[in-house]
DNA sequence: GGAAAAATGTTGTATTATAAGTTGTTTGTT
DNA sequence: AACAAACAACTTATAATACAACATTTTTCC
């Protein structure tokens, strides 16, 4: 099943250097040849997986001098959510995006879901309800709120929402348990609620619904925020030149 | 100035023809060596060219198949806005989507603007108001809806309205006046509207014009949009295979 | 006619070579 | 010592060629 290509492999490898911090904004990356060598894959793949990580706007690259990891400033527009830039701050911008976001799509989810589509929603409900380890919930609510916004019938709003929840996971994922614990309980109802508003059409109700609970999550993350800041601060003061 | 390297110069090729319809969905493009040959440059340019396209989901390649344009259910989620797939329907999705974004940057920057922004915001107005020719309505019209996204100090929405004004500078530009035509005095109050609320600091006013104006723009496009669609239905079938 | 096999076309990777830009060092002059 | 020019080393950009891996089309054979 290694049906990965030599130039994802480089592109993958990079990434994750990037995203872990390994390689910091505006530092610059080992030379192709290097990297070659490392990878055991010639300087072409090298070249090809570059490529695609300055096409997302991850890196840039300058003719004779180098590739450098590129700066959150940088408004390279396709790298609207790269994923290194999601620290503290930038999660608190990007859910009060979720909130103008998810209820509009609630809203057009309520006026356009189908029967089978109420169904697939109270079936996540249901498995919400019913959890044993908290390991899931993650996906669960990934998968209820795509859902919404799949049924919103906005293409565009969907693919926003894919690329966010996609952010999300490679982001948050780990300490996700660890912000949403303290309102365990609260987080099922939440999404019961908005589902029952959706079921009964009143699309006003599901939008209230909706930004009530993101702006639950916003305020149980800004809790957690001040350590994760304090914690960023140490770090960063360790590694100060 | 001719500072354009060719891999962008095979991007920028292969990106106009998509767009402009020539390349369709689905379609496949000529081979590595064909382009190459067409632009002069060799197979590795072409490929690095092609490498971004595919990165950014414009297209996709086949390992011994070829070069494919990407149809738009394609959720590659980076092309969430490829300006090919903007056609009537799309965009009042869009507009949708301006709707609840819009109307949350407004609000976040009347929250957050400084002097010297409502200094720039006035400039635009007034040069609305002072306008010959109607050609520059659209640059202001974006100008002052990316200051007003800017001044929310909220990176992600700003960048997400850079994607929508390049997609619709792309796609929009050309009949833009048409649109707008009908609304010729109305397009200036709207913004002077949310403008002088802005100066205010009162923001719930501020989301309440934003939304009239683009509700405004919807409706008018809308009128617009039956005669649009009957074209591309004549077109269609003539096309029909 | 249908299936296997061969030929052809296309992308993926490797190798080698050269051009062109950047950076740091050395050298030479004052 | 200070400064500038020349140089060397490194890096990305492009090119040309070759072959591998996969896909499609054509031919061949039964």
């Amino acid at each position: 099943m290694k049906r990965k290509s030599k130039s994802q492999k480089v592109y993958d490898y990079i990434e994750e250097l990037i995203i872990s911090g390994e390689y910091k904004p505006g530092e610059r990356l080992p030379s192709e040849a290097q990297l070659g060598e490392t990878l055991k894959v010639s300087r072409v793949s090298v070249r090809a997986g570059i490529e695609k990580l300055s096409a997302i706007g991850l890196v840039h690259k300058k003719k004779g001098g180098g590739t450098y990891v590129n700066k959150p400033k940088n408004d390279n527009y396709l790298s609207v959510f790269t994923p290194t830039l999601l620290h503290n701050t930038d999660y608190l911008e990007l859910m009060e995006i979720r909130r103008a976001l998810d209820s509009l799509s609630v809203q057009l989810c309520t006026q356009n879901i189908t029967e089978a589509g109420v169904r697939k929603l109270g079936k996540i409900i249901d498995r919400m309800e019913h959890l044993e380890e908290d390991d899931d919930f993650f996906e669960l609510d990934k998968k209820f709120h795509l859902l919404v916004s799949k049924y919103s019938k906005n293409r565009f709003l969907h693919n926003i929402h894919l690329i966010i929840w996609d952010v999300l996971q490679k982001t948050l994922r780990p300490k996700y348990t660890k912000v949403t614990e303290p309102s365990a309980y609260d987080r099922v109802g939440s999404h019961k609620r908005i589902y029952e508003a959706i079921v009964h059409k009143d699309e006003n109700l599901a939008r209230i619904y909706t930004v009530h609970h993101l702006e639950k999550v916003i305020d149980t993350f800004k809790c957690e925020y001040n350590e994760a800041y304090q914690e960023a601060r140490e770090k960063n003061q360790k590694k100060e030149t």
